[in-house]
DNA sequence: AATAACGTTTACGTTAACGTAAAGCTGGAG
DNA sequence: CTCCAGCTTTACGTTAACGTAAACGTTATT
C-alpha cells in the first residue's frame, strides 16, 4: 500500500479540520484536471495557493474555488467570467451590490441558455423533418417511382 | 433611391424564381455577417457560390446554406459539424445507399442534440441553484445575520 | 553520491473563427 | 481615358484555454 498523502492531522477539535493541505497532484487527481491547468488558473488569478518553499500547497478553500471554476466551465462561462463570479461570491467582498451583480449575471446566463434550448428544439424538429423526407425518398426509390 | 440589386428576372413561370443573384455585400447585410466570414465559409467548403468573372454570385440555395451555418453556430456547432449537416441536406447524392447513410447520420445527430438538450437542462438547474444560494446570502446579509 | 520522482519556471505550439491590413483587378459613371 | 467603389487574393494577427517540451530545483530512497 502506498501512502497517497491522505488526510491527516485532524486536531483535537471535533468539528472541522478545514486546513488539510493538498499537493498539486492531489488536486489534479481529485478534480480530473492537469497540473498545467491548475497553474494556469493561478496565473489567471483564480487560485492563490500557499507556498511551502517552492511548492504549492492547496487548502480546502482552494478546492471550493476550483469547484466553482469547473462548474463555471460546465456552464459555459469563460475563465474571466468565473473569476468575476468567484470574486463576487467570495466571503471577502460581502456587500449587497456585489451579490446583486452576481445574481444579475446568473440570470443573464439563464436567458442565454434558454435561448439555446429553444434553438435546439427548432433544430430537432428540422432534423425530424429531414428524416421524414429522406425516408419518403427512400421508399419511393425502392418502389421504382 | 438606390438600386440595391433587388430581386429581378422572374420568369413567365408563376411558381418560383429560385435563381435570384446576390452580391457578397447583399448576403453580408442580410445575414449580419462580414464578407470575411462569407469567404471564410467558402474556404472551409461550406459555401460554393458561382463566379461572374472574379466576383462571387450567391443564389437562394446559398442563402439556405448560410442559414444552416448560422443556426449551427447558434447551437454551438463547429463549422465542421455544420458542414456535415449541410452536406446531408444537399440534394446531390441520390441513391439508396446514400439515403440510408443520410438517415443514419440524421438520427445520430438527433441523439447528440438530445444529449445537448439534456446538458443544457442540467446547466439550467445548476444556475437556478446558484441563484437561490445568492439570493439567500443576499437576504441574510440585508437582515444583518 | 546517484537516481528516481515530483515540483517549478519559461516559453513556444495549438485550434477555431474570423479580424485586419495590404495591394492589386475591374466595371461603370463622368 | 480616368477614377473610384467594390471585389479579389494573400497573409499575418488575435483570443481562449490549456498542451507540450525544455531545463532545472528538491527530496527521499537506494
Amino acid at each position: 500500500m502506498k501512502k497517497t498523502t491522505g488526510k491527516a492531522q485532524s486536531s483535537a477539535d471535533g468539528v472541522q479540520a478545514v486546513d488539510e493541505r493538498y499537493s498539486i497532484r492531489d488536486l489534479a487527481k481529485d478534480f480530473a484536471v492537469t497540473t498545467r491547468a491548475l497553474r494556469f488558473y493561478e496565473e489567471r488569478g483564480l487560485l492563490r495557493p500557499q507556498r511551502k518553499g517552492q511548492s504549492r500547497i492547496y487548502s480546502a478553500a482552494d478546492r471550493v474555488r476550483l469547484t466553482l471554476i469547473l462548474r463555471g466551465k460546465r456552464l459555459g462561462f469563460t475563465l474571466d467570467e468565473s473569476a468575476e463570479l468567484i470574486a463576487m461570491y467570495d466571503p471577502s467582498g460581502n456587500n449587497a451590490g456585489q451579490l446583486q451583480a452576481l445574481i444579475d449575471k446568473i440570470q443573464e446566463k439563464q436567458q442565454r441558455i434558454n435561448a439555446q434550448k429553444r434553438e435546439i428544439e427548432l433544430m430537432l424538429s428540422d432534423l425530424k423533418e429531414w428524416e421524414l423526407r429522406s425516408l419518403k425518398a427512400l421508399t419511393e426509390l425502392s418502389r421504382g417511382t
